[in-house]
DNA sequence: TGAATACATGCTCATATACTCATTTACTCG
DNA sequence: CGAGTAAATGAGTATATGAGCATGTATTCA
């Protein structure tokens, strides 16, 4: 029952949902998922935060990014609830979609190439 | 999208897992719920507001009593979730489920007998 | 070592939610 | 009508949650 409102709890948000949706489908780090959904970086590092402790997604590091995907356990489960809802196909979902296919296809050596860095580095002026 | 945000926040709290988990099952006044599962009045009004306003139950107003129950459309979107989840049997639902019953039992022509002046006069001391 | 990078977290604000008490509303019956 | 009952709602309070900014942490590489 716990389980179960954490489950709910970790479902009842709209980006969270985007989220889930986008790691049914592969593997994305952390920069990637900035990207394409155009979330505050830290916003959405905390939202995987709670999809995690609900034991939604799993995280495995890989140098300095982090690669998040729906986890084994609750795959089928995340499924069975999607499908009772018809699948969450909505235009943002497509389109975020859309947007990590391009991220997936920029990637070197099945490496992200992106960075969040820009934040921080743009103060001191990226393009000078 | 919006629809399955309002659908998972309807669904996590533990309070409405049990009243969906009840109502699932059948029919039932606001006053044998409060009865059965030991929640405040106007608390449990409130919950059943936010389980309506998510579309997941309905309810039908027969003289002074208000009789909820899973909405028709809602149940099989419900039944799936639920059943993703391995059905909520807890403790918890369990002795609700009795309670429930035994309130079933006490109908009188089908209606509920049971008031929730009663309830509120009785909670202290039964005689008095 | 230290700079750069990717991600996580502390802090603060605003808002949302849950709970309770008291009251109101909706209905029945005398 | 007014009394009585079931359910809903307003007001007040406590707590939870989400957003954004700044900063901390872990890792790589020169």
């Amino acid at each position: 029952m716990e389980n179960a409102v954490r489950l709910f709890k970790a479902l009842a948000d709209e980006t969270r949902l985007r989220l889930v949706k986008a790691l049914m489908q592969g593997e994305f780090c952390v920069c990637e998922l900035v990207d394409a959904l155009e979330v505050e970086q830290s916003n959405l590092s905390r939202h995987l935060a709670v999809l995690k402790n609900a034991g939604l997604v799993s995280d495995r590091r890989e140098g300095l990014w982090v690669y998040y995907t729906v986890d084994r356990e609750a795959r089928e489960q995340l499924r069975g609830i999607l499908a009772s809802l018809g699948g969450l196909d909505t235009h943002r979902t497509r389109v975020d979609w859309e947007r990590l296919q391009q991220r997936l296809q920029m990637r070197v050596g099945g490496k992200c190439p992106l960075g969040t860095g820009k934040l921080r580095a743009s103060r001191k002026g990226r393009g000078g």
